[in-house]
DNA sequence: CAATAATTGTACCGATAGGTATGGAAACCG
DNA sequence: CGGTTTCCATACCTATCGGTACAATTATTG
């Protein structure tokens, strides 16, 4: 239990880096979805052994929130920082322009591993199903709360449901993560991101 | 190989009905994909046992076209007829509440089979996915040329590009789908549905 | 160097996956 | 009725699933 000096472990040191390992895991998970990705997919991507995934990570679910979060913070951060804008018109392009970009980035699976990870699965899934349903209703609450605070502020006008705004441009980001799913290039997601944005009720 | 005259067939009848088993495979392939519903969901949810299965309709991938088949000539052929509604709002509008409709039936799972049957998934299930990847894509350009042809009757703004229409309309569609996979009410997807059509660039 | 602590690779576990062989049961025919 | 044809039910097949026991290996500590 003692720590040492210099690597603060004792014993032998592990011979992968955990994030590298996340990122690799993470674009199986992104690929193939939770239940579509096997363990001997994961072991082969990441390039360790069984027993060392699970000492490192836990079982399989744990290892499927930990590249999420490695998501959320990684290639997904923009959804929060999109948040930050200014404007409700430059929140809403920063999300959509933010989707059309991630969900079709050369290096990496198409689409969004919230939405194609676990989308409708067996039982074995079912929690991991429920997370990302979860994850993503909080999203759109977090852009609902950001709407009605412009609400207040006069950035929107009063025509304009904060809540019904926020479903709605949470379902166009949705919407292209499956089109992103089935191939669809970034050009034809910036197609849809312009013509959203040259509608919207604002 | 003789045929009986009444039943048209020799030898003891099959004690199921075909519709009705691909009716109820159908829900379990709706609720789980097409990876996540096993053969054991399959034969409890039909009530036939595993051989008779797969006399009377192939293995799992084929039994997945059949019950594909059935919905879309059953609870998705709406999407058919609505191509032939008289303008292109009123095409629009068919989908839109058709889609809203469909993905939160009381008797159904909730979500579209050709979004969440198999979005993300393994090497088995990597036919299924391409297929219904292709059949999302057909519908686009149906729909594309369904806006071709009111563009050349005049029934669409020439600032309208009709493969960017159709485009954008699915993709709403799509994200009504994956809204409904994570339990979104009707009247929830009613809200998208209104304003989508709200703000219709046309 | 020995002692200790952690990771590694191999080989294996029970459970379940999709799929099938086989024999008896049930309906039709002449 | 006997004969034929088809279907149903049990029981089984191999492959793979997620997960782990165990012992060898590799490092740090003293």
């Amino acid at each position: 239990m003692r720590r040492n000096k210099s690597s603060g472990r004792l014993g032998r040191p592990r011979s992968f880096d955990i994030d590298g390992a996340l990122d690799r895991a993470l674009l199986v998970f992104w690929r193939k979805g939770y239940e579509g990705a096997s363990l001997s997919d994961l072991t082969k991507a990441v390039g360790v052994n069984r027993p060392s995934l699970y000492a490192a990570f836990g079982d399989k679910e744990a290892l499927f929130r930990k590249a999420l979060d490695r998501y959320l913070n990684g290639p997904a951060a923009y959804t929060q920082e999109a948040l930050n804008e200014p404007t409700v018109r430059a929140v809403i392009e920063r999300l959509l322009r933010g989707a059309a970009d991630l969900n079709t980035a050369q290096r990496n699976p198409g689409g969004c591993l919230t939405v194609q990870g676990a989308l409708a699965c067996g039982a074995a899934g079912d929690s991991i199903r429920q997370e990302l349903a979860a994850y993503r209703a909080a999203g759109e609450a977090a852009l609902r709360r950001r709407f009605q605070r412009a609400n207040s502020e006069g950035d929107l006008p009063a025509t304009v449901n904060p809540a019904e705004l926020a479903r709605y441009v949470v379902t166009i980001v949705y919407g292209m993560a499956v089109q992103a799913a089935g191939g669809a290039t970034r050009d034809k997601l910036q197609n849809v991101v312009e013509m959203a944005l040259r509608t919207l009720p604002l």
